[in-house]
DNA sequence: CACGAAATTCTAATTCGTTAGAATTCGAAC
DNA sequence: GTTCGAATTCTAACGAATTAGAATTTCGTG
């Protein structure tokens, strides 16, 4: 059983992907735009961050001398929530929704969402078994 | 609207929170000896933590000279999943359930009990709300 | 009270993340 | 080809987390 997940970006990395995922491929002037106006911090620092990032593989270089994300949102929150579940609630998933549902204080509307996202769910799993017979 | 959330526990402060949670209130030695087989970590390592944790009030001394966790495990993870929400799921935790639900494989006995947890989940928000009228 | 084991404190080294100035390189425009 | 601003690299400082040996303190037992 695998233990290890690729390793978390840092805080600043994850800073940087957000911004690049939001925005798509972006000039380094552009990031650090953001970055400035998000957390206070100079153009060198994200420079700095981003040469990490490139040697890290979580980030390229387009050919026409922009950034943009390798890491990709689905991939790098699935790391980092199996993380969570692994180091919180003993690699259980579904002890993870059941905090959630206890503490989080989600609204009618959203239960009602994730009810029929269950359903699907639940639907989605049988025909896959079926099918798989 | 706060932002911030109780730091949380860094990795060692957690694997000590982890022998306490499960535990109960334990000497040092008792600590000790966990993580050195866990983690290969030395006592007086151990206990280096305990103390920074002391000051954090993440932990006590009990009368009879043993430690015990401060951090419940149901704060902590509260703590632990709201920071991972605010910083991956854009503060939606509904969007951290249906990632979970798309991409943590969860098998039918598992989404048949989140389905009955919901339904409870609904109802009780159903009582509190004509309560409240 | 003395002894020894356990616990605790003191101290310090090491690593990683963050930060950013200085220096240099790059590329487009003139 | 020179120039200027953007981009990049080089360098270094700093704090937090981790690690643990050495020294000291504490406490029950004889």
């Amino acid at each position: 059983m695998a233990r290890h997940v690729s390793p978390e970006p840092t805080e600043r990395e994850l800073d940087i992907l957000h911004v690049l995922w939001e925005s798509g491929p972006s000039s380094l002037s552009e990031i650090a735009e953001r970055l400035e106006a998000q957390r206070g911090i100079a153009t060198t620092t994200v420079a700095t961050i981003l040469k990490v990032m490139l040697d890290k593989n979580l980030v390229a270089r387009t050919d026409d001398r922009r950034w943009k994300a390798v890491a990709t949102h689905r991939v790098t929150s699935k790391n980092m929530v199996r993380r969570l579940v692994d180091r919180v609630f003993d690699g259980s998933a579904q002890r993870l929704v059941a905090h959630v549902l206890e503490d989080e204080e989600l609204n009618a509307a959203e239960i009602a969402a994730l009810e029929s996202m269950l359903e699907r769910h639940r639907r989605k799993n049988a025909d896959a078994k079926s099918r798989g017979k």
